[in-house]
DNA sequence: TTAGTTCCCGCAAATCCTTGTAACTATTGG
DNA sequence: CCAATAGTTACAAGGATTTGCGGGAACTAA
C-alpha cells in the first residue's frame, strides 16, 4: 500500500482497470524484498481470491512487466518477478549450480552497452539483463571444471 | 562426417554409447552452418529413424551441450543448437523484435569475465552466452522507445 | 556364449508458460 | 434504465521442454 501506489495510478491513468486479481499480483510482489516465482504469486493470490487462474497471474506478471512496473528474471528454468526499483537498478547474476542470485551493478555493463550500441547499432535490452554461471561458494566446493 | 568425427571419438572414449540417435542428431546439426531449432533436429532425424522420439532429440541434445560438442542458443522461445567452434568461438545478439541472430567475438566480454571473477569470485558462462537486444534494423524502423 | 551390469530409448505424463475463446463487468452514450 | 463498447477473466487447450519408468540394447567379464 505504499511503495506502489504510484505505480497504480500509472496503469490506471493508462486505461487499465485495476481489478482484485491484478492488486492483489502487484501486492504480493511489491511486499517481497526479493523475487518471487510465477507459480508462488499464484498459491498467494489464491489464499485471498481462490478463483484466480494461473493463466492470469501470468498474463498480469506480463503486463506489469510491459510496464515497467516489476522486472522478470530468469532463474534455473523459471521465471521470478520482483518490483522494480528505479532508485537502485541492478542486474542478476545467476548461479546454475545452486540457483542462488546475486544482484550486480549497472555499471559493469555500462561499456558494453556502449560498445554494443557505437559499434553495432545493437540495443542490448539490460533491463532484464541476467548472467548465468558459478558462484565462489559453488566453484570452491567442487573440484569440477573451473572454467 | 568430417568435422565431429574427433567429437564421436572423444565421445565413445568417455563411455557413451554413439547409437544411430545420437550420431544422427550430431550428424545434423554438424551439417548446418548455423544454429538449428530442436524440432527441426527431429524433424530431419525422423527423415532416417522414423521411429526416434523428440525426448531422444533434445536428451541427446543435452547430452551435447554438457559434453560441448554443440552450443545453446536460445532465440524467441526456442533452443537452437550449433556445432561448438573451438577455433572460431563467439557469443550471441538475438533480436527481441525480428529473432535475428548476430554473432559477437568474445573480446567484448572478456573484460567483464575478469572483473566478475575477481571481485565477485562469480565465473560467468559465456560459453552458452547470449544477449537478448533490438539490432539496429528494428530499431529505425521502430519509432517506439530508443532504449 | 552367457550372465550381469550399465546405459539408452520410446512412451507417457508432467512442467512451465502461452494463447484462444466465450462469458462477464465496468463504463459510456443515449 | 438500457444497450453498445472495450477491457478482463476463467476455463481449456496448446507449445516447448523435461522427467519417470520399464523394456531392451550394448559393453564387460568369465
Amino acid at each position: 500500500m505504499s511503495g506502489h501506489a504510484a505505480a497504480v495510478d500509472r496503469l490506471r491513468a493508462q486505461g487499465y482497470r485495476m481489478t482484485p486479481q491484478r492488486l492483489s499480483v502487484l501486492d504480493i510482489v511489491a511486499g517481497r524484498s526479493g523475487h518471487v516465482g510465477a507459480d508462488e504469486v499464484w498459491r498467494q493470490v489464491q489464499a485471498q481470491h481462490p478463483y484466480v487462474d494461473l493463466a492470469t497471474v501470468y498474463r498480469t506478471l506480463q503486463l506489469l512487466k510491459r510496464e515497467g512496473v516489476v522486472t522478470e528474471v530468469l532463474i534455473g528454468n523459471k521465471l521470478h518477478f520482483e518490483l522494480t526499483d528505479q532508485h537502485n537498478r541492478h542486474h542478476h547474476m545467476v548461479c546454475s549450480h545452486c540457483d542462488a542470485v546475486q544482484t550486480l551493478s549497472p555499471a559493469y555493463l555500462e561499456e558494453l552497452n556502449q560498445r554494443l550500441l557505437q559499434e553495432f547499432g545493437f540495443a542490448p535490452d539490460l533491463g532484464n539483463f541476467t548472467i548465468g554461471g558459478v558462484c565462489a561458494q559453488c566453484r570452491t566446493n567442487t573440484p569440477a571444471t573451473p572454467v
